[in-house]
DNA sequence: GATGAATGAGCTTTCATTCAT
DNA sequence: CATGAATGAAAGCTCATTCAT
């Protein structure tokens, strides 16, 4: 009997997993405003309405890929031991974060769109580095108050170390061979620690 | 007669930038998939079926106002003073490259809603970055080979250029409080220098 | 046991009653196409597929909800005492049924609602004042061969008596301080009564 | 030229005028909610769009449609000439009306399911006859003041003139045999005239 | 060149109904 | 009996594009 239940929860839940992922492959290849909906339940292989029986709306659908995807990323990226030293912790969390978007380039991809699409305002795209990495403002705080990072606008340097990971993992996704190479990616962390660091 | 000819011209390249203009707005405003060519022609003030007199379909009509702007910015970035150092060089590109996009913003978006778009091919984003700094390639070689600029993968170096500017603009138009500083738009630009110079 | 059986009786009456009760609110709030079965059920605070088991289908929801409510003014409208004269049991039966309109102003209005209803048969308006007064032909019948009553078509005469009682009720019910005054109940009456009085 | 301009705008009007007709034929044969739009559509010769071009949405259709009944109706019901009795007058707007509505049943009858519908104000349904017959209240007021008429509120009396007009044309158009008979269309309005005047 | 009515494929969304549990 | 996930036909509506004038 639990297994009757059981299974009729993940049929159910299995055919939401399947609209979800049918639409993350198809908004990153198409856009997501050129997806249409049939073609979504189509490729997750369910019917026309089972798509509007687990989400109101194809906006809903967007909103739950958007945030399972920054739940994913969130849980992946661990915080980094706050006894080491800052360089060493930006470090962890630079390496986690590309890590995590060369595993996920799909997943990746998604946020990336979201983050430039016109609807959303544009101080909103911080969010998605924000959201993965809360302790990133916090650290470049504490850096700054150390001296150890030169005393620049908070915003500036954000929007710095936002730019350089999306970028970072779209060239290393793009040109896998360079991803291989480590040296190569700790270039790209070197290219933004230097910029920030006090001279 | 040839008076009423040139007021045929005119007006039919009225017109047409009437169309660019009206779909330049919209497109930023709501995206370029969202906006309908009908709404272009009544913001423009023309009817439905002059667009596709002037634009044999949408498609073309993006393409038409991406190269314009393209165009546009190409020619209001000078080419700095070959006998200045190579940072005073990349000073003058940055400046005037920030310049522009701080003057044209919405055109500025738009480049940057093209750059993201998943339709193109993702490499192509660099494409803008380099239509507009034809110069800048070679100025990286030429710093790597003096020993000035740090010896990384010319694509990873570019790559770091392109995204520090988009943001860089971005942000600026954002919050115009930052804009006003000179010192801030030095900071960004050291940011950028301090990165990839050569320790 | 017979107590689970009687409380399950009771639970399915209950439900049956609750869908009915719903589906009463929700068609005069929206009609009844609008009306989605799904709502109803939501409404009724049941599963969706429970309608279902109840009821056929929409129809027959429909229909069962008409029945009970035809059954139900039937009832409430009892007969007039047949010693009395013509025109005082007229005005028994006009205040019994105005009383029950008034007092069930949603039950009247899905009544009047389906009298309307195009689909349905025009000529079958009449069963609904026929169907809750079915005394009333034999009584016009009477007062014409006494020469109480004009001799006009008893066609006619039955209309303008349903019409007289539908709009009676409405305008009663939409402005209330009319339905308080009895002289105005009265006067609704003699319009209804000299119109088809002889003189 | 003019010629050509008449075809074209006589062209377009056509079909707007093909869709109002088809949608008066579908809306009182099954509803308005009933008729789907594509079917007005078909049932005009047009495409699907084009329904859409002439009217912003279907409520638009319904309105438009609305509106040109009611226009029509008060172009075709003249005013009485104002030196005559009360009751000729009255008798002039009675048949007036009366005529338009046999001549007219299904614009008639749309008319009358408008005026049915739960999603319009209730107090509504006098506009169809108070917007034709502008005058009415006037001579019924004018009636009060002379003594004629009795000295009931106004809304009761209007009320029953708007019903017992509904129902006469309804009676008619179903049993055409009663309308030929000039003494029975004097007797639908005796019925009226003798239940409001004053005794 | 310019117009705008007309088109019809395609979109998102709704909904009565079914059925395995 | 009761459930609610699943269905797919059909709805209202949008839109790039065509074409006669």
């Amino acid at each position: 009997m639990s297994q009757h239940s059981d299974d009729k929860r993940q049929m159910s839940q299995t055919k939401k997993q399947q609209l979800l992922d049918a639409a993350l492959h198809l908004f990153i290849e198409q856009g997501i405003q050129a997806t249409a909906t049939a073609k979504i339940a189509k490729t997750a292989g369910v019917a026309n309405g089972t798509l509007f029986h687990h989400f109101a709306n194809k906006q809903a659908l967007v909103e739950a890929l958007h945030l399972s995807i920054k739940e994913e990323m969130a849980q992946a990226i661990t915080p980094p031991d706050s006894s080491l030293p800052l360089r060493e912790q930006l470090i962890h969390l630079w390496q986690a974060a590309i890590q995590w978007g060369l595993s996920h380039p799909q997943k990746f991809q998604f946020l990336r769109q979201l983050a430039n699409d016109p609807q959303y305002p544009l101080s909103q795209q911080h969010a998605m580095l924000s959201l993965a990495l809360p302790l990133l403002p916090q650290l470049i705080a504490q850096g700054q108050s150390e001296g150890i990072l030169a005393d620049w606008p908070q915003a500036l340097i954000l929007n710095t170390c936002h730019c350089q990971f999306l970028s970072t993992v779209s060239l290393f996704t793009e040109q896998p061979e360079l991803a291989i190479d480590p040296a190569c990616l700790q270039t790209a962390f070197d290219m933004l620690w230097y910029g920030m660091a006090r001279r």
